[in-house]
Formats: C-alpha cells, structure tokens, sequence
DNA sequence: GTGAAAGCGCTAACAA
DNA sequence: TTGTTAGCGCTTTCAC
C-alpha cells in the first residue's frame, strides 16, 4: 500500500504540516525534524501525490503540447527541445497528436486543469474560440502558425518564413532559374502560410514570367507529409507548364517531390533544382541531399517552453521571432 | 471564474449528488432533474475536474506511453494505434520520450499515479526494479522489447524478431547470397535483440561461410538511427570482408547504410543488397525502395492499448506476439 | 518551530 | 429518487 503524508508524521512523530514543510520549506523547520522527516519518508518509500497536491494549489504542473504529425523528425526536435526546458522546472508534458480532433483535445485540458497549453497546428483544424476557451479557463496557451491570436490573451512563436522565402527565392534566382513552382499544400490565400505570400511577392519583385501559375495549393485537410509531396510533383508535371526548380512547403514534401520527379525521368538537380524547408536529418541522408531553409528545431522548443513559463509564472504573454539559415547541398544547381 | 459541481446544483435546485448521478448515472434519476441539471450545466458552462474526481475515484484515467525516439515514424505509428484505442475508452496517453532519463518518468508516473504505462524501450535504459515498483504502486504495466520481464507482474507485446529474421534470411540466400551481414547497434549476447539470436541460428543452418564476423554489434546507448546505419556501414567497409547483402535492425539503420554505400561506390541491389525491418514509409520512397521486414504499427498499438486496459479493468496480465511479413522491393536483388 | 484544522471539487455509501 | 456526509492526500493560514 502507498504510505501518505501522515503515516510518515506518524513514523517521524510530528504532525503532517511539518511533514510537508520539512519537504518544501527544510529552511522553516529545526535541522533534527528534518532529519527525522527524511528518515520516515525513506523508510516507508512515501512519494507526495501531486493528485492531491494538485488539488490544494491548483497547480498540475502539466503542460501540453498539441502538433499535427508526430512522425516529422521537424516535430520531434521541437518536442524534445520544449520537454527537456519543461523538465528542468519539474513540469511534465503532455504530447498531443491525434489529427482530427483538436477540439477533444482541447476540452481535456480544461477538465484536467493542465497549467500551459503549446499549440502548433494550422488552425484548419481547430476552433479559436476554444483557444481563448482555454484562456477563459485559467489555462496559458503559447501558439504557433500564424493564427492571428489576440497576443493579449495568448502568447506566440513563430518563425520568419516569408524572410526564408524570400531567401530561397533569392538563391534560386542567383543560380538562374527564373521558371519556379512552390509546391504549398495549404490553403491558398490564406494568412497561415507565410511562404506563400514570400513566394507572390518575389514572384513580382524578381519579374518571374511564370505568375502565380506554378503556385500549387492543397485541400483540406492540408496535409504536408512526403506523400503530399508526391502528389503535387506529378499535378505540377502534369500541368504541362515549364520550371526548373521547385521549392516545397516543408522537407518532408521536398523528399517526396523528389521521388516524383525521377520516377518520371527528371534528374535533380541537372533538370529540376528542389528545396524545402525545416532541416529535417533525412534531407541530408536523400540522394540528393535536400537543400534546404533550415531551422534550430530544439532551440525553438526551448525557447516555447521559456514563452509559455513566463506567462504562467508572471502572468505576461510574449512573442517570439525564429530566423531560418540556407543550407546548400545537393538538390540544387545552375539552371542550364 | 470556473463554475464548480456545487454551483451546478445550486442552479439546478437540487444536490451535489444529483448532479453527479444525473450527469454519469443518468439512469437513476428522474428525466426532468437530469433536463434542469443540463441545462444548468450549459448555463454555466460547467466542466468536471478530472483532478478532484481522480482524488475520491483513485483513477486517473491517464496512460503513459515511454519510447526511446518519437522522430522515428515507427514510433509514431504505434503511438497513432494506442492512443485512438485509448481515447475511446476515455484514457488520456502521456507520451514520453527523453533518452537517458527514463527512470525520472517512472517517478513521475508514481506522483502522478497514472493508471497504467505502456513501456516499449531497450532495458538497457531502464532498471528493471523501477518497473516492478510501478507495479507494486498499483499502476499496471505493458513492455515491449524482450525485456524478460515477470509476466506475472506485467504484460508484454513483443513482435517475433526471430521468425522475421529467418525469413529475411531464406530469402536472401534464396537470391544466391552466402556472406550477409547483419548490422545490430545493440548489445551482443543479450537477449534483448531476437533478430541477433536468429541471425546467428541461420548461419549455423545455411552454413554460411561468414560465420559471426559479420554481425556488428553497437556500443551503449545503443542508438540505432540512421545515422548509426550510416556509421556501422562504413566500418563494415572499412573491415575488409567480403559481404554481398546487409540485414539491418530497422528500416532507419537500413537507408543510412544505403547512403554509405552508394557514397563509396557500391550500387544497390547490384553490388549490395539492403533490407531493414519495421516498414516505415521513408523506406517506400528511397532511392532504391526498401526491402523490409514489415509490420502493422497501428495495429500494434492498439493491441498494444487493449492488452494494458484489460490489466487495468480486469487485473489480468496478458502477452500477445505479432507476426512480421516480408514486404520485397528495389533494395534487394539476386546475387551477381 | 510545530500542530490543528479548514478546504480544494468530487464520489460513494448510507439515509431519508 | 434525492440529499447528507465522510473522505481522497495535500497545503496553508493561524494559533500555540
């Protein structure tokens, strides 16, 4: 049976409240009690239930994490980056995936009081009105994706995607390529992704012949995995129209573009240059190896722990910028 | 401010009882208080807290979840499974990674008296007590991975490693091949690793003429990733046997093996045929596609979900083996 | 420096 | 069919 708080008073011949306080507060209590306390607590093998302790601060000391795949290595960095800085100030963290039913998710969080919820998922797929739901109900949420959340009630992470774009686009155009599809699937005209405006706005500035016909956008619900990437390489092929060089929403995408692209005879990057984005590991195992807009996926996680604490430790929301960097590799090259 | 059970009653004209019958045993009370109570419920947008719930019902109705590495889709396979197998039966699932510190979650999961944990991971990470301790804590425990464990005291799931690896063998030495080596990356001499026992059975039974000098081993931690397939392939390289085909412990260690590979030189299947296990869907956009040893992820864990609810409903520990098939594709061919 | 007691929100006997 | 009440294990004033 599991000891409780007052079979260790009893063992140790003091009341429970100085159980408790020689366990958070030793400084409050002679140096014997203490002793005395710790003895009992070994002896019995007594571990606090932070069910009950829950109960009386109203703190669970929970936190979760919702994302949309956990099978992108992209998240997985994220995770382990956000669990490592969560673990340090003794939360525990919940990850949440699960594709379709965010809402559900969301309705648990209140019923188990969780202290912070970190919410990066394009906002096809939930309610934000149950975001400030969360908020209604004493709950901090830190979000992620270009929501347009009310930074008064939530705080926010994002990374600079469109100054990414721009790069990428710059990149390609220096190795001459002017006929550039971007392969989105997302929604198109929508505010979420920012690489799509990038991508419009260089179309413009660099006077790209193409338009926005090599613009490819999905459907709901707007799935960004390798076989999306696969997918939309052989509608653009398809399509018929011209380009030398594709950039993909996301790593993921770009391997399965890839993919495409030589089944169907295409060399990369000889015929057609392709790069994403993220910096996911297996872009450097691919052959080719993907050139891509990376991003420090750990630090990120760290650094959306950080946000969310401060807004539940000092009540403040915040935001926060990431920079993406270009890695050069193999998938890209001269356009002949 | 969050309405409470009492504020519900109050409302609804009736007791704190009522409202708890009314709204989990509808049946025992009379249709009209359940309507006053509902709507009393909506009006205040009142939500039960798991938390005091749990601290009078000693349930929590919180499952753990621990693996080594959620980047690798494998993993998040398996979680997909258990999780919406869970959440039918209303259980919320704590997926835990963090590499070397998995003893502090089994703490953790004490303090926060989750119901029961479903542990797929290498023992080498964990000590064996601590599980028997969660046990002994009342929390119901599922492994994974050969570990050995009492199964009086917990259940496991375990995939037949062995028979899957005599397979992979007949079929390569179907194919013509005689020097096939098999790259671990985890202990040798331990019982953890099937595919290691079977490896060596088929050698001694084909009579190949390798004998154990291909099989490599890994050192602790004992990490398996690509980037480990990539490594133990180039000190396969670097050894100076003759080989003609390369079994590796999973389709991770597997494409990292086959960039190293085509790095130096060798052409797969042509000068090196390459299979894995585990039937991720990288494998089926590699360049070539990946033979593999395949097995129901999603199916796993939700077989996975219902043997440790079973265990946490009925007291019944349970075991279950899953069976592997072999899935052929570009990576392996006929002997030159 | 230590103890007594109230209270967190809910469930589950037991009474009415 | 409904209400009363005693916990669940802990923290936290407030006395002593």
């Amino acid at each position: 049976m599991k000891a409780t708080r007052s079979d260790v008073a009893k063992l140790a011949g003091v009341s429970t409240a100085t159980v408790s306080n020689a366990l958070s507060n030793p400084e409050k209590v002679k140096d014997e009690t203490v002793k005395k306390v710790l003895e009992a607590v070994k002896a019995l093998d007594y571990r606090p239930d932070m069910i009950a302790r829950s109960m009386s601060t109203k703190k669970t000391m929970q936190i979760g994490i919702v994302l949309e795949n956990i099978s992108n290595p992209f998240f997985g960095d994220i995770v382990r980056g956000f669990e490592s800085a969560a673990n340090e100030k003794n939360y525990f963290v919940n990850i949440c995936t699960g594709f379709n039913k965010l809402d559900e998710y969301f309705d648990n969080f209140i019923t188990r009081r969780l202290d912070g919820v970190f919410v990066t998922a394009i906002p096809y797929k939930f309610n934000m009105d149950k975001l400030y739901h969360l908020v209604d109900n004493g709950i901090k949420v830190l979000v992620s994706g270009n929501v347009g959340a009310d930074f008064r009630k939530v705080s926010s992470i994002e990374n600079d995607h469109m100054a990414a774009m721009h790069e990428a686009m710059e990149y390609l155009y220096s190795l001459g390529h002017r006929d550039i599809a971007y392969l989105s699937g997302l929604g198109r005209n929508l505010p979420y992704d920012l690489r799509s405006i990038g991508y419009r706005q260089m179309v413009e500035r660099l006077g790209l012949p193409c338009g926005e016909d090599l613009l490819f956008d999905g459907k709901y619900p707007y799935s960004t995995d390798m076989t999306d990437g696969y997918y939309y390489a052989n509608e653009l092929m398809k399509s018929g129209r011209k380009f030398t060089a594709v950039i993909c929403v996301n790593d993921l995408m770009s391997l399965g573009a890839i993919k495409a692209f030589k089944e169907k005879g295409y060399r990369v990057p000889e015929d057609v240059s392709v790069m994403g984005f993220d910096g996911i590991t297996y872009g450097e195992y691919w052959e080719p190896s993907l050139t891509t807009m990376n991003l420090d996926k750990v630090k990120f996680g760290e650094k959306a722990f950080e946000l969310l604490y401060s807004n539940i430790s000092k009540g403040n929301t915040g935001y926060f910028e990431n920079k993406l960097s270009l890695i050069k590799r193999m998938s890209t090259a001269k356009c002949r």
